[in-house]
DNA sequence: CTTGACCCTGGAGTTGACTCCAAGGTTTAT
DNA sequence: ATAAACCTTGGAGTCAACTCCAGGGTCAAG
């Protein structure tokens, strides 16, 4: 299979997948007699895992070592759990400042009319207090 | 008050200072005769309300429309209010997808044991398995 | 044999919100 | 008078995760 063929079978363009093995995300990939890359469902499996961990929040590094601890063989799954629970508890922060976000926005908008005179519009009072 | 001062008393770096007025949050600056920025209370008001809409995920281009807005003469409060409800709006959709990770690494943490053999992780299988 | 679709590399560009730097001028304190 | 601490500008660099491009080689069809 080259490129165009996994890049549409992964849904994933052919840039990003070069750029994943710059990365270190796929091992270095084999090439036929002319330098085309040549890739085996093996590599499809892995940009799948790729793509997943993205929609979960973690980065290419952080992907990168998700698959190096997937591929250690002496190792047990400790630190692959650990792995996940720091991301799931990033998620919990970034879930808990963006309520206190919502809730803000909620009163700025609880309490303006949507008409009248700007001068009176207690968002600008909100956002422009004297307070920290 | 020079740019030091007031980046102490705003919790702002001086080069923020000046990025936020290349990029037209700030209007052009008095000058001393030397060439040195010279500030007063209502930059200081005009910088707290710009790290409170930051605060609040507004982008610097939108936060200097809201500036726009608040100083427009003959225009009401509405289209202040509408910018919130958008912005609002944006807020429920991050939290609504940052539920969905969560879920899916709860769902990850609770079936993997976290000790034994890697190759029987959930935490991998559920990764690498072979569904969309 | 030529056209068109594919592939290669290396490097530049994108977005957002800055930070950092060099090379110089100014102010303040001693 | 001189050193320290401040200020100026313009431009480069940072991070993430790519995308886009030029300039070239390769492969299949007609």
């Amino acid at each position: 299979m080259r490129i165009g063929e996994l890049a549409q079978r992964s849904g994933l363009s052919a840039d990003a997948i070069r750029f994943y093995e710059s990365q270190k995300l796929l091992p270095p990939t084999r090439r036929s007699a002319s330098g085309y890359r040549q890739f085996g469902d093996d590599d499809l499996r892995r940009l799948n895992f790729i793509r997943r961990a993205k929609r979960l929040g973690f980065t290419l590094p952080e992907i990168a070592e998700l698959l190096a601890l997937s591929a250690s063989k002496d190792d047990d799954m400790g630190a692959l759990r650990d792995n996940v629970a720091q991301k799931l508890a990033d998620v919990e922060a970034r879930l808990a400042e963006l309520r206190r976000v919502r809730g803000a926005l909620r009163g700025l908008l609880d309490d303006c009319p949507g008409h009248g005179e700007l001068r009176d519009c207690p968002i600008l009072a909100a956002l422009g207090g004297d307070d920290a």
